[in-house]
DNA sequence: ATTTTAAAAGCAACTATGTTGCATTAAAAT
DNA sequence: ATTTTAATGCAACATAGTTGCTTTTAAAAT
């Protein structure tokens, strides 16, 4: 079985998701990387780190991908069913953790994964009325 | 206003869209047209059928971005928050147009748009079991 | 029917995002 | 200290989408 190797680049990835509260682009990681490691490194990294369901992809209405912490605790069959927000002014991605979609499927689809993902304005900017 | 004309290469991808029961990417798109029209076209016809509200965009789970046929009816305010459903076998995007999430969302959240994208394996892939 | 006008198309170039192959480096087990 | 192989760096490539600018053409105005 593979072992997964603690790094320099992988130590300073996780760094950085911990001080972060929203969700972050593999952009926003490179910027806050510098030159610490390469852009293709960084893309490994946060495939492994989706493997090993330390931090979850988000894909934005938009297109754009962002990567978020995982917050749950050792579950068994691990779906990210929670919500995502998006909002469309300041643009940050924001995980629901407790924001969970009920809903009634035709017969015969197998359900593997499930993206919900609300955008429109958060707290901040709907407060901040521009 | 600006005013929308019907151009050989519109008319001809709204015909592949009446074709189609699943959703289509631009890629898929430029294939059926074939060399009636450049790739950069489509683009923007995509653009303007969107902004039209005649078809809808689905950005997938893994990023891909397909469109489909808008099939509600002249509603004022207009969110597809219908379902899509994404298979992992045989790649096939389709809404469930009356599968509709509901759910309970923090105070102070201003929603706009939603996207419910589950994805798993549609009834065509679950029973031909693979 | 002809002229006008601006929406749409074509084309080339560019940007952003993500991937692959391969040689080299280094984490961690022995 | 040596060995093993996961991880990295680098170059090249692939895909998706955008932009600027000229030309074409749908459709309105004459």
């Amino acid at each position: 079985m593979k072992t997964t190797r603690n790094t320099a680049a992988k130590t300073a990835v996780l760094e950085i998701f911990g001080k972060s509260k929203t969700a972050l682009s593999h952009t926003e990681i490179q910027k806050q990387i510098g030159d610490l490691c390469d852009r293709v490194t960084i893309y490994r990294i946060l495939d492994r780190l989706v493997n090993d369901d330390i931090v979850h992809k988000i894909v934005n209405l938009d297109g754009t991908v962002k990567y978020a912490k995982c917050h749950h605790h050792a579950q068994r069959v691990h779906i990210h069913n929670h919500a995502h927000f998006s909002c469309e002014n300041c643009l940050e991605i924001t995980c629901l953790e407790n924001v969970k979609p009920s809903y009634i499927l035709p017969h015969n689809y197998k359900v593997n994964d499930i993206n919900f993902t609300l955008s429109g304005l958060c707290p901040n900017c709907l407060n901040s009325n521009n």
